[in-house]
DNA sequence: TGACTGACGCCGG
DNA sequence: CCCGGCGCCAGTC
């Protein structure tokens, strides 16, 4: 199965994320969704399970800052390396999340051609 | 069709 | 903070 526009745009928005920085499903979603491009938080995690592997997929948590169970593990590992702890299964997503400036995310979708 | 399933999110208790 | 319940939506059976 090849990803759909929206997969792309989420993909492009995901790889854009500073390391050492974080966002959550739903942020992912709107940032997508105020391109034009109608996406949810669940569809968000629906990409990532699928492509995830090529992004930097551990920048994205969800809203509470727990992360999902069934990539804990692979999870911490690349979190530490940027510097971000974790209590175990969840991070500190108030103090690393990322802030773009939206017409910067959409103009690098229109650049990546997404758009 | 319709039921079931997620790397989710918000609200109440 | 944990848990249950409900909404969400594309994919699968």
């Amino acid at each position: 199965m090849n990803p759909s526009v929206r997969d792309e745009c989420v993909l492009e928005v995901v790889a854009q994320i500073p390391a050492g920085n974080l966002l959550s499903y739903g942020d992912v979603a709107s940032l997508v969704a105020d391109c034009g491009v109608a996406c949810t938080a669940r569809q968000v995690a629906r990409c990532l399970s699928h492509f995830g592997s090529r992004v930097p997929w551990w920048r994205v948590v969800q809203s509470s800052g727990t992360i999902a169970e069934q990539v804990l593990v692979p999870a911490r590992g690349h979190l530490a390396a940027e510097g971000i702890v974790t209590d175990g299964r969840r991070v500190d997503l108030d103090e690393r999340r990322w802030f773009p400036d939206p017409e910067e995310v959409r103009a690098v979708l229109v650049r990546s051609g997404v758009l």
